[in-house]
RNA sequence: UGGGGUGUAGCCAAGCGGUAAGGCAGCGGUUUUUGGUAUCGCCAUGCGCAGGUUCGAAUCCUGCCACCCCAG
């Protein structure tokens, strides 16, 4: 190891580096700025305002608009290092609102906060960055960045905290744009983060977590889509997978694979009292078909549209003649929601970019649109977005 | 109109003389940088109505009402 070398990985003086923070206004990244800053670093904050002032003025736990972006600002200030306000509400509408309204009136469940990632924050404020000449750029995120001393290559691992581990949110990173992202809270709790941004005196040590949907006021998605969208609340029929109709919806938008809540079907509907759950939703015929837990079991899950960190070669046994990748499988640990334990699975990827997923056991209530992150112990080795869901035991299921 | 049956929360439903189970739905909390799941809590001073018997009635008796089924 080369003593010169700073905790950012580069072997000059921390104040000829250039650290491109990205600020959202909340605690993490507030306290990864003004740690960078502390450190000597050139640090540089920039944050995104991604949608409209007026209506987020006074969400707590939001990020990037309003109050967010003045206690950005405030942090940058007194700390004492340039920061700037971009704005990117044109560029967030286009890539991640419009995408998961669309996705809610096909009857999906979109995952903004990965599209985001995806799009504004990794694509377009990483060039950003390297306009402002910054070495890397550095967030929040509790995720880690590993160098595998074996192979020299840049890894993403999870965070050392389990319960803060954002890399559901973020299998969609390129291993280009790992190669220039720093994540300095990887290896922290929060209850370190949180001493951290007491001593460094932030203003904003007590913002408390952020949660739901950035964009949508009180948790209510469904207002911000009808917003978007015509007819996202044309009501339909609830129907049974077996055939019987239930009762009325209120736009598929407000339902999603897996939901028990919210359909308004009481007692003596089946024989034990059982609750529903929805099983598929139908845009085309304006449906939402329901049935029984056990209906929503599945163990096979196709993805598209995949991200593979660095190792996708690892499954590609090219032919020596025809040059065509081959399926080969591998064991893996997945998650198909951002908050559950990895469950252990065969991963098979296809040549034509999609893959394949095995689970073990089956799960319940897996939702295309969702993601499927893979993992090797506490690697992120990539993922894709849910496609389509089969059970093994009733193949002819939908 | 005869004969039979049933009336307990928004829905399904237990209870069979001792002071109203459970489930579904709904509402609220917890969990959570998606949605959902899960989990915890709340949810009938009252059992179709009116009398009566009893120390005590959803439970027994009487009358009335409503709905269902079979006859016609």
């Amino acid at each position: 190891m080369n003593s010169l070398v700073n905790s950012m990985g580069f072997d000059k003086p921390e104040s000829k580096t250039r650290v491109v923070v990205a600020m959202s206004g909340g605690v993490d990244s507030s306290v990864t700025a003004a740690l960078l800053h502390e450190q000597g670093y050139d640090v540089v904050g920039v944050t995104l305002q991604l949608y409209d002032h007026g209506q987020a003025i006074d969400r707590k736990g939001a990020c990037c608009a309003g109050q967010d972006i003045y206690d950005a600002k405030r942090v940058a200030e007194e700390k004492g290092f340039p920061h700037y306000v971009l704005n990117y509400e044109d560029n967030f509408r286009q890539s991640v609102m419009d995408d998961f309204a669309d996705s809610y009136m096909q009857g999906r469940t979109p995952i903004p906060c990965v599209r985001c990632n995806q799009t504004v924050k990794f694509r377009d404020l990483l060039k950003v960055a390297h306009d402002l000449g910054a070495d890397c750029m550095a967030t929040g995120h509790y995720i880690q960045r590993v160098i595998n001393p074996n192979t020299g290559m840049v890894e993403l691992h999870r965070a050392v905290d389990h319960s803060k581990d954002q890399s559901y949110f973020l299998f969609a990173t390129t291993q280009e744009q790992l190669d220039f992202l720093r994540f300095p809270l990887g290896g922290w709790t929060k209850d370190i983060t949180r001493e951290h941004a007491e001593r460094l005196g932030l203003l904003v040590c007590d913002k408390p977590d952020s949660q739901d949907i950035c964009f949508v006021p009180n948790g209510d998605y469904a207002s911000i889509v009808k917003k978007m969208r015509e007819g996202a609340e044309n009501s339909g029929n609830i129907v049974h997978l077996d055939g019987r109709i239930m009762g009325e919806h209120r736009g598929v938008i407000h339902y999603t694979i897996g939901q028990r809540k919210g359909l308004g079907i009481g007692g003596g509907n089946n024989d034990d009292n059982s609750p529903f759950y929805v099983v598929r939703v139908d845009p085309t015929k304006n449906e939402v078909i329901i049935g029984p837990k056990e209906a929503l079991a599945r163990d096979i899950v196709t993805i598209h549209d995949c991200n593979w960190l660095g190792c996708g070669n690892l499954f590609r046994s090219d032919t020596p003649t025809g040059g065509v990748a081959s399926e080969t499988s591998k064991r893996i640990q997945v998650k198909l929601r951002s908050v559950s334990q990895a469950a252990p699975a065969t991963l098979t990827i296809n040549a034509d970019g999609t893959a394949i997923i095995t689970l073990d056991t089956p799960q319940y209530g897996i939702a295309p649109g969702q993601a499927a992150v893979c993992y090797e112990e506490e690697r992120v080795i990539g993922g894709g977005w849910i496609t389509k869901t089969q059970n093994s035991e009733i193949p002819l299921a939908a």
